[in-house]
DNA sequence: AAGTTAATCCCTTAAAAAAGGGATTTTTTT
DNA sequence: AAAAAAATCCCTTTTTTAAGGGATTAACTT
C-alpha cells in the first residue's frame, strides 16, 4: 500500500519541489499541502496521513508546537521535520516533540525517499548532516537547563534593563535578579552579559 | 528571445522547485544551476545566463559576497536574490551589492515569473512580502554604520572579553577600546552592552 | 514524609562599564 | 589642499557587574 504523504511548508517553491522530485513514485500519494498550522489540522479532521513532512518555521505557530500538537491528537502519524537549519537545538527539539526524523532541506532525491519510507514504516531517520551537526555539537555546544524565573530575567537584560529595573518589574529584590543572573552566567560558564547574550541568541534562547 | 535562467541555491528541492514550475514557461530557458558559489563561477565562464536566480546561503561564501562578484565580471547579468528570510538587512545588503531584485522563498508562481522578466528587462522586482519588510523596517530598525575597528572591537566584547583584554589583543590602549565601546553604545542607541549584542545579533553582524 | 529544585533575600569587595568631558593624529574623501 | 571621518589617547565620577560567601521559604518529585 502506498505511503499517505502530507506536507507543510510555507515556501511554496519547497512544495513544488518535492511533489516534483517524488512525482513517479509509486509507492507514495501525495494527499496535498498547507501552508500554515491552521490549515494542516483542519486537513487532518477529514484525512489522516502516514508521513507528514513538516517544516519547523511556519507563519502562525512553530513547527515544534504544531508538532507535538499532531503526535497528541493523532499519534498514528510519523513526522518528518523539515528545515533549512542545520542546528543542533532545533533538531533536538523536533525529536523531543514526537518527530520521528529531520530532513534538511539540501537533502538529496534519494534521502527523501528514504526518510519517507523510514518513517512510514515506524523508523527513525536523521538526514546525513543532521547526523553531523548532532554529533559535532554533542561535544561542546550543550544547551544549559534554565529556569522559568531564569529565563524571564535574560530577556529582560537582553532587552538592556538594569538589575534595579528588572527588580522593580518583576517586583522582586535586586539581590535576587542578581542571583538569577549569577545563575545564568555559571550555567552558560560564561564570564559576562555579552557573551551571555550571545550564546542564549545562538541557541535560539532569545 | 528566451531569457536564459540559471540558479544558484544549495537546497536542491527549491531548485527542483522553480524548475517544475517554470518547465512549461517558453519564455525561460533552464542553461542549469549550481549548489555552491565555485561551481557557480565556473559555470560563468564559458556560459551567460540573462538572469540568475541566487539563494544568499551558500555553503561556500555568502550569497552577498557572490553577488558583488558576479557584478564585477559579468556586469550585464541581472541577478535577483533569493531566500527564507524576509529580513530588512539581508535585502538592503543584496541590493547594495548589484541585485536587481529580492525574491522570497515563499513566492507564487506568478510571483516567480514577475520577477524574473522584470529583471531580464532591466528593471528591478522586490517580492510583495519583501517590500513589506523593508517598509516597516525603516521605520524603527536601521542598521548603525560601524567601522572597521568599530567591528573588530564589537566581535571581541561578543566573545566575552573586557576592555582590557581587547586592548591587549589589538595592541591599543584600554581607553581606546572604551571609546570604541562607547561610539557602539550611541549608534545603536544602546543603554548597555547587553541590549547592543542583542541587536547586533538580529542585524547579524555578529 | 523526605528530598530536591526553584525562587527568594542579604552582605561584601573589587572589577568593569557607563556617561560625561576633551584632544591629537592618521586616513580617507571631496 | 581642505574637509571629513576614523582611530587613537586621557581624565573623572557614578553606576553596575562579577565573584565570593550564606540562608530561608515555597513548590514540586519521589
Amino acid at each position: 500500500m502506498a505511503i499517505k504523504l502530507f506536507i507543510v511548508d510555507d515556501h511554496y517553491m519547497v512544495i513544488e519541489g518535492i511533489h516534483s522530485l517524488l512525482q513517479y513514485e509509486t509507492t507514495i500519494t501525495w494527499l496535498g499541502h498547507a501552508t500554515n498550522a491552521a490549515s494542516c489540522m483542519a486537513f487532518l479532521k477529514y484525512q489522516t496521513p502516514d508521513v507528514i513532512l513538516l517544516d519547523i518555521n511556519l507563519p502562525d505557530i512553530s513547527g515544534l508546537d504544531l508538532c507535538k500538537e499532531i503526535k497528541t491528537n493523532y499519534p498514528s502519524i510519523n513526522i518528518l521535520g523539515l528545515s533549512t537549519f542545520n542546528q543542533q537545538s532545533f533538531i533536538e527539539k523536533m525529536i523531543n516533540n514526537g518527530a520521528s526524523g529531520y530532513l534538511l532541506k539540501n537533502a538529496s532525491q534519494q534521502e527523501l525517499l528514504e526518510g519517507i519510507s523510514a518513517v512510514a514504516n515506524g523508523k527513525e531517520y536523521l538526514s546525513f548532516d543532521a547526523i553531523s551537526t548532532l554529533r559535532s555539537v554533542q561535544k561542546s555546544n550543550k544547551t544549559p537547563i534554565i529556569t522559568r524565573r531564569e529565563k524571564e530575567v535574560l530577556l529582560l537584560i537582553a532587552d538592556g534593563l538594569t538589575n534595579n529595573e528588572i527588580a522593580k518589574q518583576l517586583f522582586i529584590s535586586c539581590t535576587t535578579v542578581d542571583t538569577h543572573r549569577k545563575n545564568l552566567l555559571a550555567k552558560f560558564e560564561a564570564n559576562n552579559i555579552a557573551l551571555l547574550i550571545k550564546m542564549a541568541m545562538q541557541l535560539h534562547l532569545i
